[in-house]
DNA sequence: ACAATTACATACGAAGCGTATGAATATTAA
DNA sequence: TTAATATTCATACGCTTCGTATGTAATTGT
């Protein structure tokens, strides 16, 4: 008895994902072979043609299941600290270290936007930055942040900052040291949100 | 009496470039057929490989072109203000300006990372960060802004956000509204750099 | 004036992509 | 149960694009 046709199908679904993740996230979107990475998992383009459309299609739905991992690792390190602001803070970080991946930088902050556009509109992928607005608008609520900021805006600009402070750190011959500079400078730019009269934690 | 050879030269670089920084900025690199923007100025790919090498060179090319451009209008701005803050303040919202045009959004901050790498690693182009790291550091002596800070890192990190503001009013339904907060929240980032007894001006 | 270099154009081969078609299996209907 | 249909993939084809190799005219050096 072979296993059900429902599984075979998503099965070869993931095989294709998990090929183009790799192969995007190594040698890049546009050097990657839609020939070579079907082959290297056992199909032919007919496959991924069938259930994503075209090269496109695949590269979202890459996206989608990367942004699904990044938003659970995101909240699982996060849930665990004293204040809300530091929860934040927690949140930010954790999202620089997941942005020295290369495969994430390379499919999410690189390949991405120059293949699918402005990361703000994809449909799929935006967990990340929504849970960061999320807390955001609750520190308002709180007093904590200045009322004046939009939060998905605010939200937005450091979501900008932190794909430059993963790079910058990614691309340094001495990334200890770096990450240590990057870090602190991004937290000073983040205490540009606190309310004047308490300057809080760290 | 035919044009010096020289001249002639410089004209079909610049012929090529100029037709290049086109379809690089409308229909993006990827898109852009060598064959035809060639012929749009006239040429063929022999020239284009004669002179850039390959299509990356070329791109390289048009890169160096925008970036002159642009640290020239952020010096000529930023030139006339009160006090230096506000100058740093002005190169800033200058640099939103200039990245809310099709062109260097395209060319500048999607598709140039995405062929050729980080930015920061740029040999050519690096004029505006440059600009704004002398002003950060100056700022340090003058007791203005927070001593712990490398310039050159928060120049990094505030580009990255200018980046993502730029992108965010360019690609809203509402440009003039989401401008307003887009900037408020990017000013509100930018005073985190500020000394805590004096929250100047703006 | 003759050799060597420069500045391009042309020609050729190699991929890569998208579509159209085909074949095998599964699902539904009668 | 059997016939019809739909699904899932593979194969085959043409088109476009890129890089290189080659050709050629003009220019420079001697």
């Amino acid at each position: 008895m072979h296993k059900p046709r429902k599984e075979m199908i998503a099965e070869t679904r993931a095989k294709l994902i998990a090929a183009a993740r790799h192969a995007f996230g190594t040698i890049g979107y546009a050097e990657a072979s839609m020939d070579d990475f079907t082959a290297s998992a056992g199909l032919t383009r007919g496959a991924l043609y069938h259930h994503f459309g075209d090269k496109k299609g695949l590269l979202e739905a890459v996206i989608a299941e990367i942004d699904a991992e990044m938003a659970a690792r995101v909240n699982e390190v996060a849930s665990r600290a004293p204040t809300r602001w530091q929860h934040f803070v927690d949140e930010c970080t954790t999202y620089i270290e997941m942005a020295l991946e290369p495969e994430i930088q390379r499919i999410m902050f690189r390949d991405g936007p120059a293949v699918l556009g402005d990361p703000a509109q994809w449909s799929n992928a935006n967990a990340c930055v929504g849970s960061m607005t999320d807390h955001l608008t609750a520190l308002q609520g709180e007093g904590v942040v200045v009322p004046s900021v939009d939060p998905d805006t605010a939200a937005r600009l450091i979501n900008g900052a932190s794909s430059q402070a993963a790079q910058r750190i990614a691309s340094s011959n001495d990334p200890e040291a770096t990450s240590k500079k990057v870090v602190a400078a991004f937290k000073q730019l983040l205490e540009g949100l606190l309310k004047k009269p308490d300057p809080s934690s760290n």
